[in-house]
DNA sequence: TTGTACGCGTTATCAG
DNA sequence: CTGATAACGCGTACAA
């Protein structure tokens, strides 16, 4: 347990024979530091394995180098391209991204800014349905937090963020059902305190409509995101009479589940029944047949944000809000639907 | 940008009307305090909203109440599962989370030791394959970081450790095969660095070695505990004549590969082929059939290990190595072989 | 039971 | 271009 000290910074300075401070120069790459000292520096540091101490830094810069990612138990897949996202562009950085899965945003925003305070962070990154919620962002701004959201669907403008279209997205998706010939098309929401559920589902109205399709409100079926819920909801579906020739849902663990609920009707996919999802998560190519699905670039998105969030620490100005492109991921799911229907 | 700035230990002193190392004490519940001003000093710490700096107390006391989490790539859900036990212990404890997944252990341990160390971590978790890595060890002894081991397969008793017995887990699984009356098994071995996989296959073959039956090496396949590396190996597999009548992989994504692969060679699930994971991820119940796998308690593994890690930080003696219990779950991707072969 | 002086490792300020 | 000195917020050692 014998702890080696680590060398400090004056250690460093005694070896190089400078002042702390000018260690310290050239630890930040300040200007106005001969090469020669430079380099004698830089020697000294390697040789005595010197790393500046954050805390230390933090304590005069109050900074902590600590950047949090608050999110809400969504599927693995999702959490761990946000992650990837995330950490991909603090490589180099100085930042450390710490995890912060929160069980429910409304559980009691207090407790959550309590939580983020804490943590002493320097900013965190919001991912839904975190990055949609109000009473959080106006916290945040009171206590002086500077955050990014990830796929806000509402109050935009609120804060630096970072989305994709979700109403043309799920547009596009109805679309396809509509040209292969569906007419008969159930859907199953997802989770209610995301707003994306809604905009997938005004983006799936407005297909219809354009087609002269009306969604009878029983084709209409709402999910949690789950697998579970999905089937759930997959099963009320396929008890309709007439049921549906397709199921759009808005994610993919509920289109796999939609598809195992076929199966147990005795219905083949996608024959008997086109099913669509929502996310390209790793589920949509494990399944049988593998999902037709957007592509939503949840990593890319995790990017940028924490690329918006590092300028914000920098104190330049906010840029522009992003908005990625989606795409529709055609795959074995989906067909025309049989002749007699 | 005008970040308020919060309230430090001499702002609640000076409206306590007390010292500053009253504060102190009663921050950190330490003894000699009367009730009254004990009260008279919560009041005001929660009246200026006062949370105590982090970055100041890990100063004097030399830590940075920040443990790092060292894993490499595995499936989604394993990293998720791993994230979730360890933060489930860390709930209540100032002690924060911090994701370090690397590319490959190997990569150099000395880029993972500057790594950590200009992290300025407490301690970490390591997850396999980095829980196997004797090199990475002896530098963490060196620079007197403590750390715990997830899942270590060799070189026991190197550091507090938390694992599973995978040779009996792996018996057990093939035992199921072998009482189903298969007599040529496919096995799917995962990434070869990690050393579970070896371990996997040791108690397969003693499972089939009591059974009197021999495993041909054309009947080991290698993948990457990846879907696609597991796709390929099925492929191999039943491309053999005679194709095995049953497939053991050694996880759950190799698992669903071997079902996908099953299917293009127009063999149906369970009926003509048998198939077995490891892990218990979310996938074994998202594909069809839902596989019989073995549970793996992932989570509980990661909270045992970093309540280890606690104690070894506080001070404490380290306990002895953990060993979890796995278990067998049957479910619909196996039954016994057809009649004919 | 409570308070005072000092140091943790770093950077900002301002002189040289 | 370089260095001395004073913070940053808190805990330790020692007094009172």
């Amino acid at each position: 347990m014998t702890r080696p000290k680590r060398a400090t910074i004056v250690d460093v300075a005694r070896m190089a024979e400078v002042s702390a401070k000018t260690v310290s120069r050239v630890v930040n790459n300040e200007p106005h530091v001969t090469e020669a000292v430079k380099t004698r520096v830089r020697e000294a540091m390697r040789a005595l394995r010197y790393h500046p101490n954050v805390a230390a830094q933090g304590l005069v810069r109050s900074r902590s180098y600590l950047i949090g990612l608050v999110y809400e138990k969504p599927s693995p897949s999702y959490v761990v391209e946000l992650q990837k996202g995330a950490l991909e562009r603090l490589h180099g950085e100085r930042f450390r991204l710490v995890v912060l899965p929160v069980e429910s945003v409304t559980e009691r925003e207090d407790e959550i800014i309590a939580l983020l305070r804490s943590a002493a962070l320097d900013a965190v990154l919001l991912a839904p349905p975190a990055s949609d919620h109000a009473g959080l962002m106006k916290e945040l701004r009171e206590v002086g937090m500077p955050f990014a959201r990830i796929s806000p669907t509402r109050l935009l403008g609120q804060g630096p963020s970072v989305a994709m279209d979700d109403v043309a997205a799920a547009q596009e998706a109805a679309e396809h059902l509509v040209n292969l010939g569906h007419k008969r098309i159930g859907v199953i929401k997802g989770d209610p305190s995301h707003a994306a559920s809604d905009a997938r589902l005004v983006g799936t109205m407005q297909a219809l409509a354009k087609a002269g399709i009306t969604l009878h409100p029983e084709l209409i079926e709402s999910g949690l995101f789950t697998f579970d819920s999905g089937l759930a909801a997959a099963r009320r579906l396929l008890a309709l009479d007439p049921p549906p020739t397709a199921i759009l849902a808005q994610n993919d663990d509920m289109a796999a589940a939609a598809i195992t609920a076929a199966r147990e009707c005795g219905l083949l996919v996608p024959e008997d029944l086109s099913v669509v999802g929502f996310d390209d998560s790793d589920i949509s190519r494990v399944v049988w047949p593998p999902l037709t699905t957007i592509r939503q670039p949840v990593e890319d998105m995790a990017y940028r944000a924490m690329d918006m969030l590092l300028h914000v620490l920098r104190g330049e100005p906010e840029g522009a809000d992003v908005q990625l492109g989606h795409e529709l991921l055609i795959r074995r799911s989906t067909a025309p639907p049989k002749a007699g229907l």
